[in-house]
RNA sequence: GGGCGGAUAGCUCAGUUGGUUAGAGCGCCUGCCUUACAAGCAGGAGGUCACAGGUUCGAACCCUGUUUCGCCCACCA
């Protein structure tokens, strides 16, 4: 009620926008006239609202929540297309759905957008210091978050914007707390020192999924180690040389017979001056370089297992600042350089004291911090993880069993392996926009209690000591990995919780299966006791017209928006239902979307034609008997109906907006409309029949289209004749067995046929398009009684005076011939014809059967295929060589009696 | 190193358990401003389905291998 009220005060400005509906629709399609006004009286009647309370079964979606800095790009209209067609389908279809919508705080991608700001402005967040600058971000985000919320409602989507999130609204955030909590209370959560990934730029760690590994040329130095006491040396090699300033042992595989007698000799680390001991451990492959490896635990992973396999001979020495520059561990010569720099020097350092042995290239993996591309480096730190196996089991299960099903398919496999190879979880970030981490440390130094609690402690528990939070905050994604029921209002049982978990459906792309996917499952099965949603449907990557993915950095992006400036939002819509072909990649290219763009014009002038062919008073109940023409036509939309139903059943959305595309346009436009012309001029009880059959075929048109393309079809049915209630919310059609009619759709084919072989002869033997023409028609079966109901469509079509259906006609001298479904055509052309074109024409025809009889005589006379094929295939076979067969033989025969 | 996906018309792509003359959009050619639509209508050309084997009565589709393009994962320095 409160709602409707504050609506009610911002009415008569709304209102006053709206274009009052007119009589009849405008001459032209222009989608900018009507889109808006749509959308706000569907969100005003609230038909985007959800009702816990509702008899009806529920259908609930999440929204992959974008980036609140992020504004709507190709790939959000195709991922949003495909959630809203689903939404109203359903909603159509008599659920109760709830799409709920939001956005993700995005946490080191929305610092440094903001940050990116202060620079310009000649500061920086450690000048502002930690509140000032959630401060600034919290403005940024009031004035740039509701971007994307407002560039989806142009889109046309149905989402509830009454139960709209942000990850760092309070509910989630107490969400995410509880989380941690419970995590850290049964052990799943963990602090430790352990070595990982460490952006220098953004100064935070990272996990290991948002480290990008690239294919890098680099080298490989060989550097010589001498040992302490003179007796030679050893030669190890590295690819990241700088590194050899933090060495605290070399290793050999206790296996190799080379170096067992150099275990536990010293080595004198070169520029460093320090000895460092030579050691066996089994990580050392002796088949790779010169089986030697130098170790420096705090700045590679494998060398930090290896010294904790030691940890009475192998010390830690890390000799890198976190934005690195090295330090003074580093030495007085290095500390300071940049790691690169330091490279570099030390380089030249060996080189100049003869230790570099030789330099090769060398093709490496880097790791790249996926928001800024900066090379990663391996570091140590202390962190805070997720323990995972014991969360991934559960959630392999949940796939591997089908509670969770994956279309395609194959993802399956690539979520399933991942699971199983998985590792901890790194979850703090060294940065400031986010959810901080809830546990409190006490400062009294004898003490240095850890308290983990969702609200922050007076005093430490244990001494009463002060308390400073972790300055941390968490991952972005630990809390996306909430989302399907933190937007429910978890941790409080609310009813939409209730109603609404397990969501039915996820709709997103491949790339953030690990990100997001797998790990909504994870949390959704340990705190809600199940899975988060029952299907995952895994849209496409758009990329460019070469294939390409699109990138502002490439500078191939195209803007949404500005499609639907030209095209209209339901031509962008059908455009990326119909690129939906569930391939990794598509491409976008113009011609797709221009091609859409006709088909709403198409659609537009449909609407036209049926409305100026309507009375008034016509009823959507249809009166008399269908006529052939209608039950045909009935025939062909039950199919589509079933098609598109089924496709969208398996997310098979290019199928489904594909089958709208050739019914609406090949069948409804190309033949029903031009057939019904001369019923809808004709006398008063045909019109009134016509109208009636046309209206309701309309009708249930709309309301199949009408998820894919919501304005276009509730504009056009809001001009329907009768009280309209809103299409948003009328019935999705249901297949009906009884409107099948493969006797008609066939009798209907032979029609198609006849005027088919006629206007191939016109277009071929270019009789002027106005001009008419006469047709014999000599059928040799059964057809000629179900023909002969059909001269007016055949006149019609195919632009023809005279027409005669007789079994016993001869074929008029100078005339044209065509075989047709057992019929013999005949079109007189005295005057007209060019004979030698003609002939052209026959020959050529009779070359094709000629290739097929061929074909068909060869698998004929396959005894294997007689025996072992399925009798109705062989006959069918048979049948197909007859009417090859038949049709040559009367073209031979015109062609000779043409040339005679 | 492991895994995945693609190769079909000039271009971008469909092709659902193997069985009509392999389809669409765009482009191309011919003719039309025919009162819903030129953002359109009618007709037409264009493909040894990457290659080589195999299974089968029958393969674009299933199997094996090859070529080639792309992607994902990975703690060989």
């Amino acid at each position: 009620m409160e709602k409707i009220e504050t609506q009610k005060q911002t009415g008569p400005a709304a209102e006053a926008a709206l274009p009052a509906p007119e009589a009849e629709l405008s001459s032209r399609y222009q989608p900018q006239l009507i889109e808006d006004a749509w959308y706000q009286r569907w969100e005003r009647e609230g038909l985007f609202t959800a009702n816990p309370a509702s008899e009806q079964p529920p259908f609930s979606i999440v929204i992959p929540p974008p980036n609140v800095t992020g504004s709507l790009h190709i790939g959000h209209a195709l991922n949003n297309t495909l959630q809203d067609i689903l939404s109203r389908q359903q909603r159509m279809q008599g659920k109760d759905v709830l799409w709920v919508p939001g956005c993700d705080h995005a946490g080191i991608a929305t610092q440094n957008v903001v940050e990116r700001e202060l620079a310009k402005q000649k500061t920086s967040r450690h000048d502002l210091g930690r509140e000032k600058f959630i401060a600034r971000v919290w403005e940024w985000k009031q004035q740039y978050g509701g971007t994307i919320m407002r560039q989806l409602r142009r889109l046309g989507s149905s989402l509830d914007w009454t139960r709209e999130r942000f990850t760092l609204d309070d509910g989630l955030s107490a969400a995410v707390r509880e989380v941690f909590v419970r995590l850290y209370a049964e052990g799943l959560i963990y602090r430790g020192d352990y070595i990982i990934n460490w952006c220098p730029r953004c100064q935070t760690a990272l996990s290991d999924i948002e480290t990008e590994h690239q294919d890098t040329s680099g080298h490989f130095w060989h550097i010589c180690y001498p040992f302490a006491d003179g007796t030679g040396s050893l030669v190890v090699a590295t690819t990241r040389p700088e590194t050899l300033l933090g060495d605290t042992a070399v290793a050999v595989n206790p296996q190799d017979e080379r170096y067992r007698q150099m275990i536990g000799k010293k080595i004198m680390l070169p520029l460093q001056r320090v000895e460092i001991p030579v050691i066996a451990d089994d990580y050392v492959d002796k088949d790779f370089g010169s089986g030697v490896v130098k170790i420096t635990p705090a700045h590679d992973l494998n060398d930090f297992l290896v010294m904790q396999r030691h940890p009475d001979e192998v010390g830690i020495r890390n000799v890198m600042n976190p934005d690195g520059t090295m330090n003074k561990n580093a030495g007085h010569k290095y500390a300071g350089l940049d790691r690169f720099e330091c490279r570099k020097a030390v380089l030249a350092d060996l080189e100049a004291e003869g230790l570099l042995v030789k330099t090769e290239d060398h093709q490496h993996a880097v790791g790249h911090c996926y928001r800024c591309h900066t090379v990663v480096e391996p570091y140590l730190s202390r962190q805070w993880f997720v323990k995972m196996k014991p969360l991934a089991e559960p959630a392999m299960a949940a796939v591997r069993d089908g509670r969770i099903r994956f279309t395609p398919e194959s993802w399956t496999k690539v979520y399933l392996d991942w699971m199983e190879n998985i590792r901890d979880w790194c979850i703090s970030r060294q940065i400031w926009w986010g959810h901080r981490i809830p546990a409190w440390y006490c400062q009294n130094k004898e003490c240095q209690e850890v308290v983990v609690v969702k609200e922050a402690p007076p005093a430490c528990p244990k001494c009463g000591g002060r308390v400073e939070q972790d300055p941390d905050v968490l991952d972005t994604w630990f809390s996306s990995a909430l989302w399907p029921f933190s937007t429910l209002g978890w941790p409080e049982s609310t009813p939409e919780l209730q109603r609404y978990y397990p969501t039915s459906v996820l709709v997103t792309s491949w790339d953030i299966i690990f990100f997001w996917v797998a790990r909504m499952a994870m949390m959704g099965l340990k705190f809600m006791g199940d899975v988060p949603f029952r299907d995952v449907c895994i849209n496409s990557l758009v990329g460019d017209a070469e294939g390409k993915k699109m990138s502002k950095s490439k500078g191939n992006t195209v803007d949404p928006l500005d499609l639907m400036e030209h095209t209209g939002a339901d031509g962008l819509r059908f455009t990326m239902a119909l690129i939906e072909t569930q391939s990794r990649y598509v491409a976008f290219t113009p011609d797709r979307l221009e091609s859409c763009r006709n088909f709403m014009n198409k659609i537009w002038n449909a609407a036209r034609f049926v409305l100026m062919n309507l009375d008034a008073e016509v009823s959507v109940a249809p009166q008399g008997q269908p006529d052939f023409a209608d039950q045909w036509i009935l025939s062909r939309l039950d199919g589509t109906v079933e098609r598109v139903q089924n496709a969208l059943a398996v997310y098979r959305f290019s199928e489904a907006a594909q089958a709208l595309y050739d019914f609406v346009w090949h069948e409804f436009c190309d033949w029903y409309l031009e057939v019904i012309k001369a019923r809808l001029a004709g006398d008063p009880d045909i019109r009134r029949s016509a109208q009636s059959h046309l209206l309701a075929v309309w009708d249930e048109t709309l309301r199949l289209l009408h998820p894919f393309l919501p304005f276009i079809t509730e504009e056009i049915w809001s001009h329907l004749p009768g009280k309209r209630d809103f299409l948003m919310r009328a019935a999705w059609p249901v297949p009906q067995a009884g409107r099948r009619k493969p006797e008609v759709e066939q009798e209907m084919g032979l029609v198609m046929e006849v005027i088919y072989a006629v206007r191939n002869i016109r277009g071929e033997m270019n009789v002027p398009p106005a001009a008419r023409v006469k047709l014999l028609i000599r059928p040799t079966g059964t057809q000629a009684g179900s023909l002969a109901s059909h001269v007016g469509v055949i006149k019609e079509l195919a632009k023809v005076s005279e027409l005669v259906i007789d079994a016993s006609a001869v074929k008029p001298p100078m005339s044209a011939t065509a075989v047709a479904g057992g019929l013999e055509l005949f079109i007189p052309l005295e005057g007209l014809i060019d004979l030698a074109k003609e002939r052209e024409r026959l020959a050529k025809e009779i070359r094709t059967l000629e290739e097929l009889l061929t074909r068909q005589e060869a698998k004929l006379s396959n005894e294997q295929f007689i025996s072992r094929a399925p009798a109705e295939v062989v006959a069918a076979e048979q049948a197909k060589r007859e009417d090859y067969r038949q049709r040559r033989e009367r073209l031979q025969h015109n062609l000779q009696q043409l040339s005679a």
